[in-house]
DNA sequence: CATGAATGAGAGTTCATTCAT
DNA sequence: GATGAATGAACTCTCATTCAT
């Protein structure tokens, strides 16, 4: 008679020595995705040859295979990757406002946070804005598949809609606050192009302030501001 | 009386013969400059081989050495030249106010007129802009030596000399016109990467009532607006 | 009595867990045979690699190699095997004349029969012919070593003793019926491959009649057909 | 006033300078060509890279990609001027003949001059033969375009039409013609394997002998032999 | 016995660049 | 000045095979 326990563990949960496994096996894709970002960060998306970060990486061209299909698959799982941390940050961001004692975060605050989130992010993180401007390489993302075109294009987007959400809390309508989030989007990837690349000294100009300028005169825009200034 | 020395009166005054020589070699350098810019606008700035380049100038590829000494020549005289371009349709776009009847162009549509110009720019010649946006790809423009570097960033900076110089005569500071540049600048340059790459369609705004909006609200800022608001 | 060491008497008698090893084995070894077959079958010979096979059988690659010592040993043994199907087949071909009533099949029904199974058994399983074609590709078989080479041309031959000896039964000197075998055998290669490869399509004619025809003159050719005709 | 001759003449016939650079460039295709049918020959199709047929004509493996655009197109290369060869060689055969003393050549001697020819053009050139297998090799021939395979399948036909023509002119219809140069085909095709493969050795027979046989016995089974047996 | 990680060689192909002619 | 032959390094990706676990 066999034990009960015996074919179920086998099924439900894996044994030990699987689950060491599978932990070893997501160390080593993920030291396979840093030597990957390193590579492309100093040698550029083309620059970067599958062999190049297998050899950051400690390994032979042939090994990248066991863990990615393809090199675009590296690419995207990094640029996924790095997106899904943005969307962390700007959601984090308004966290501790919420724990606060008066209750709800002010909307002013509120777009404050999440819009400074965004941009910290990628002024902290500038290896994930060369990732994330491969999006916007040439009309079509080269060397990414429609479908993941899409899968990113949208979590970009999403990183975005906290701040749409704040505008509308501000007493912007539904249409002035996609206005408004979309000027802030392109403000703020002005802003990181030009600090990232160094451009910013040309005009000898922190981009910090410069980003913070723009957003107090959004919220200095505010159409219902002489009412329910603390609305809400 | 010329000199002696035939080799310093040659370099002084070039023969007849010399002179058609060179404006062939230019002419034929254009030519080829005309179909690397047909082969970069169409295939990307990867996808352009020198080959293609050669075919579509009706040469063979070795040919090419004997006008640009290499390809990454070929590619910064095609960014300078596009370069000289942009500054010129901002230098020009003041000129027909200038020649207008009352006399000065007032600041505020100075600085509508030369903005504007800058951002038509390259939204009318997106190809250009996918030329500009390889200087801001990575820590280092790749390819591209330092002095290349160096004089297509001054020639860029230079683009934007008018809209400051407009901005002071609004009343800005220097110090606050540099600011303002900088934002405006920012502010252009991410409106044309969400426009250019599609992007903008994810949040459903039209670019160019984003641009607008923004200078407006940049001229709405003048400090020294309740007098000599001289505007119209 | 046992002998003392112990070795050899495992050797001689293995010990029933051994056996229940060694069937195991064997039944596994089938298994990955019949995932080769297949897998030769749709993807060809060179386009079958050892993953794809380990893949269908259930198996990562590396275990293969617990049962075959390379990738040749499996396409050899699995060419070895359907030799041996062959083999089997024309064996079997006169089988059903031999349990029949009036005693012995004639010469001619043997001839028949045989050459006929020979044909339908390559006719029926193609894909044994694409195996059995790799040892006809280049004049050293490819990948085989001689040893194998020679088992298996040996049993290829095997598969046509039984009509060579329905030759000699039907009056053709041993010289005579060794040529009459090879020619048949020619003959018989030549509409499979034609067959096979649909080029008898070319030709506008079905093999199967051709073999026939060819069969039945054979048998035509009969040189002591008038005297001794039911001879042996 | 220009020459006439001289804008004529540019257009109209290449320079000697261009001729001589056009022969040289033939010859180097046709030096390559050489190297890669040795290769060919003795490694296989599959086995024979790229860079050992480049290796093998002194060059690197790029420079094949100034002569072929493909590996594909190398070996179709080789194919269709073998074949072209095949049927040149079954062309000429009868020529000597129609020449002859006695007027028109017998039909019997046209069959057996062609059948020869073919026979013999393979047996003479085993190297084309393995190039020609290839067609036969899987159902659609591996790495061949269809337009390729049509047409090289096409040019093989062809090479049996004289022989067809033949046995009409023995008094076969065109029916039965059909039918035997289907299976003259087949039966060369098989005879030239097993002769090639040495497969013949297992029977201790000579192809030539087994092959002009077959032929005489074709030509004994004509149909109209009885009337005008030395027709025409 | 079986896994899965890893190797190393090799595939076809492309490309910027050089150079004799 | 232009050609076209050629190089050599690089590219992504596949594969049979080995081996520690």
């Amino acid at each position: 008679m066999p034990k009960p326990e015996d074919t179920e563990a086998v099924i439900d949960r894996p044994t030990p020595r699987a689950r060491r496994h599978q932990a070893l096996a997501v160390a080593r894709r993920e030291h396979i995705l840093g030597a990957a970002r390193e590579a492309f960060f100093e040698l550029g998306l083309e620059g970067a040859s599958l062999r190049e970060i297998a050899k950051r990486a400690g390994y032979t061209a042939g090994a990248i295979y066991s863990y990615f299909p393809s090199k675009e698959e590296v690419y995207a799982t990094l640029l996924a990757e790095s997106l899904e941390r943005l969307n962390a940050r700007v959601a984090r961001a308004a966290l501790p406002e919420a724990a606060g004692a008066s209750g709800q975060a002010p909307a002013a605050d509120e777009l404050r946070l999440r819009a400074l989130a965004f941009f910290d992010f990628y002024r902290e993180n500038p290896r994930d804005l060369d990732l994330g401007f491969y999006l916007f390489q040439g009309m079509q993302p080269r060397g990414l598949t429609p479908q993941w075109n899409e899968r990113l294009n949208g979590r970009l987007r999403d990183a975005m809609r906290p701040q749409e959400r704040a505008l509308r809390q501000l007493g912007f309508s539904n249409e002035a606050a996609t206005t408004e989030v979309t000027a802030l989007f392109a403000h703020t990837v002005g802003l990181l192009l030009l600090s990232h690349t160094g451009r910013i000294r040309m005009f000898g100009r922190a981009s910090d302030d410069l980003f913070v300028r723009y957003v107090e005169d959004l919220i200095g825009r505010t159409p219902t501001r002489q009412r329910g200034r603390r609305r809400r």
